[in-house]
DNA sequence: CACGATATTTTCGTACACGAAACAATCGGG
DNA sequence: CCCGATTGTTTCGTGTACGAAAATATCGTG
């Protein structure tokens, strides 16, 4: 039959089981990448986003990741306390704080090479392309299940609270 | 070019971006089970596993769990400070420890509703039957796809390394 | 028997991740 | 103009989660 990891576990179990392994195995692709390259995940993916777009403020940026702030402010202030990231009080609102990729830090994420940036997209791409394809939309169809006052979209903070979910259909 | 960080981005990103949500999703519910019943995800999940089997150790049980022993043994650290697990070195071999449910321990996990106990199950169960058979079997084969040595089998712990892997060896 | 190799658990340091509370700044009424 | 409500950030405490190293116990071989 179709391997049983645990002793006796039906298919609702199994998914949930080889769900915790792979972030398992995202963790520690992450804490490799810190011992060969002085960066995390976490890090490196507020690193990416801060450099494609420089209005980031904190809210903003821990909605967009999908984690709270006090995350996000957790790994800034390693990023800050390196330099590789700045943090500046907006001048036109002073509750604001402006985050932005120092040349330092460009430098750090020029230098990471390709191939250690993401391991799920390397297992990912090892799978079939229409099981890709399948995959992540039912990840996605599998997060929108979830009661959804967890985990506030990314669009809610700019466009207020959706009425409806949009992309059903994308 | 793909990266895995915004909101609008192709099949590769969505998974990855899709799984975050997810977990967050997951150790939010943690969360609440920790307020509302004094009792987290993870050492629920403990629980559970040393209620099946007594015979626990804890290097057992960490790779039953796709978890470190460090970890697990943390997680037992608080359960054992609230009486609800037990320590106690083996006689026939003294390095291991012996781990097993109180009958305190007995009593939480059935003092938690079970609706309570599992939101991934929940999630999972608001999917068409055919839905759910899919993703668990793509996740299935995506965690396989990570390095292997990185998640270790539970198996290989009780009957020694495998020599090949059960079913889609290419 | 001694002693190194092995097996197991424990400890330590670090990073992530969250919520609640404290803090800071802005804005709208009265 | 002050003062409460609101928005935004920082701080604090706790719980995962890991690897490396220390500590403990067993076992095999000389």
């Amino acid at each position: 039959m179709q391997h049983a990891v645990l002793p006796e576990e039906g298919s609702d179990g199994r998914g949930y089981h080889a769900l915790r392994r792979i972030t398992r195995a995202l963790d520690v692709h992450s804490r490799k990448l810190h011992r060969e390259w002085k960066i995390t995940s976490p890090q490196l993916l507020c690193l990416h986003t801060l450099q494609k777009e420089s209005v980031h403020t904190l809210s903003l940026l821990a909605s967009e990741l999908h984690l709270s702030v006090s995350t996000v402010n957790g790994i800034l202030d390693r990023l800050e306390a390196r330099g590789l990231v700045s943090r500046s009080r907006s001048l036109e609102d002073q509750r604001k704080v402006l985050l932005g990729i120092t040349p330092a830090g460009q430098a750090l994420i020029d230098s990471v090479p390709e191939l250690m940036r993401d391991s799920y997209l390397r297992a990912f791409s090892r799978m079939p392309a229409d099981e890709q394809m399948l995959l992540s939309e039912l990840l996605v169809k599998l997060a929108r299940h979830f009661d959804p006052e967890i985990t506030p979209a990314y669009h809610d903070l700019i466009t207020g609270p959706a009425t409806d979910y949009p992309e059903d259909r994308p």
